[in-house]
DNA sequence: TAGATTGTTAATCGATTAACAATC
DNA sequence: TAGATTGTTAATCGATTAACAATC
């Protein structure tokens, strides 16, 4: 295991090659390549090799990888060989579908509470979830000890809202509020708006 | 206006300038610094100027930027000075939120069908828009010259349903389900992954 | 005018790629 | 063994930052 600082560029493709290793897995593949990696992700053999072995060799001359055990490596490092506790802020269509999504529970992530701040839909359920009132968000994440957030709530109060969650303990939001939120450092945002995902695309239209 | 070809990074973040220009305007400031537009999303002031001064000199020394001139700019360099068609493709929890999302139309884009290959749910409306049948998805897009689609399917299908869209002349694919696609090189591809997203913060908890 | 801020250059920093010895 | 593929080095390529003349 390497010790220095590791460039968060590579942290952002090590979930890809995650994905990709686990789809590998479940067609029932028990070893790749990094040119066969990179055929199916879309990244050059070179750097594939060259981001895991930022870690350590987990791979094999002449062999590849062994898919399921650069799955655990995998795993280790980003720290989802657990299970990790995620709430939701806003009960709206996207809460909703976010409550509703049966692809966290593989990944490492289990949504424990959702709140939203309209009083009529407190209480409702949403799978097994029940709306809670945001007026309690701040004690509750504190004593559950919660560091992840979804965040679904109009852009107008998502700063606010953002900063009783830095309150409340999270240090990891993925914002789906379209505006960009300021928050202390060791406080990480990832930001998913349609969007702002598709304006990337019409330049080369 | 340069000719050069621009980095495809400098394209990633200009949709960023112009959320976070749109929201000044929208709070009636007029004027903005590579400064304070850099402090709003977290990048530094030099690097905004040099990537606005790409495509022109938008800027006064010591006033800055227009808002409503930057504003234009950038929508004409980013081709949502217009609005953009779009076909949403699933009509799961993801798919209903998306057809259902306030926040296309003021950003350059238009939702104008749906599909979905569950027989009980086509016909069914959301919003304005009728479920259609994935079988006539070729057909109906491609007639309809829609260039831009979401995808919001298992991932067990995506890349079938990619090929699809490709044949059907779209160039642009917002993808929603968690696998990477293979398409040609002209056609675009933006990921929305929530556990990927996530997982790309759970390194530093 | 004096102060502020741009656009741009050069320097620095970091990321990607090519190539290959090591070795399974 | 022969072929394949890793991990790593050095070279290349590209992006970011610092600094400042130009100028509003």
């Amino acid at each position: 295991m390497n010790a220095d600082k590791i460039p968060d560029i590579i942290i952002t493709r090590l979930p890809v090659y995650l994905r990709a290793l686990q789809h590998m897995a479940d067609n029932g593949i028990k070893n790749t390549s990094s040119q066969e990696l990179g055929e199916s992700v879309g990244i050059s053999a070179a750097q594939i090799r060259k981001d895991i072995s930022q870690f350590g060799e987990f791979g094999k001359q002449g062999t590849g990888y062994s898919i399921p055990y650069l799955l655990d490596k995998l795993r280790e490092i980003l720290k989802v060989d657990r299970l990790w506790d995620v709430i939701i802020v806003g009960a709206g269509d996207m809460g909703h579908a976010l409550a509703r999504y049966q692809g966290f529970a593989n990944r490492g992530f289990n949504a424990v509470m959702i709140f939203d701040n309209d009083k009529d839909k407190v209480g409702q359920k949403i799978g097994d979830l029940t709306i809670e009132d945001t007026v309690d968000l701040i004690e509750k994440v504190k004593s559950a000890g919660v560091k992840i957030a979804m965040l679904t709530i109009p852009a107008t109060v998502a700063q606010d809202t953002a900063d009783k969650l830095v309150q409340a303990g999270v240090k990891a939001i993925l914002n789906y509020a379209p505006i960009s939120l300021n928050v202390p450092e060791d406080v990480k945002v990832q930001y998913i708006d349609p969007a702002t995902h598709l304006q990337r695309m019409t330049y080369y239209l």
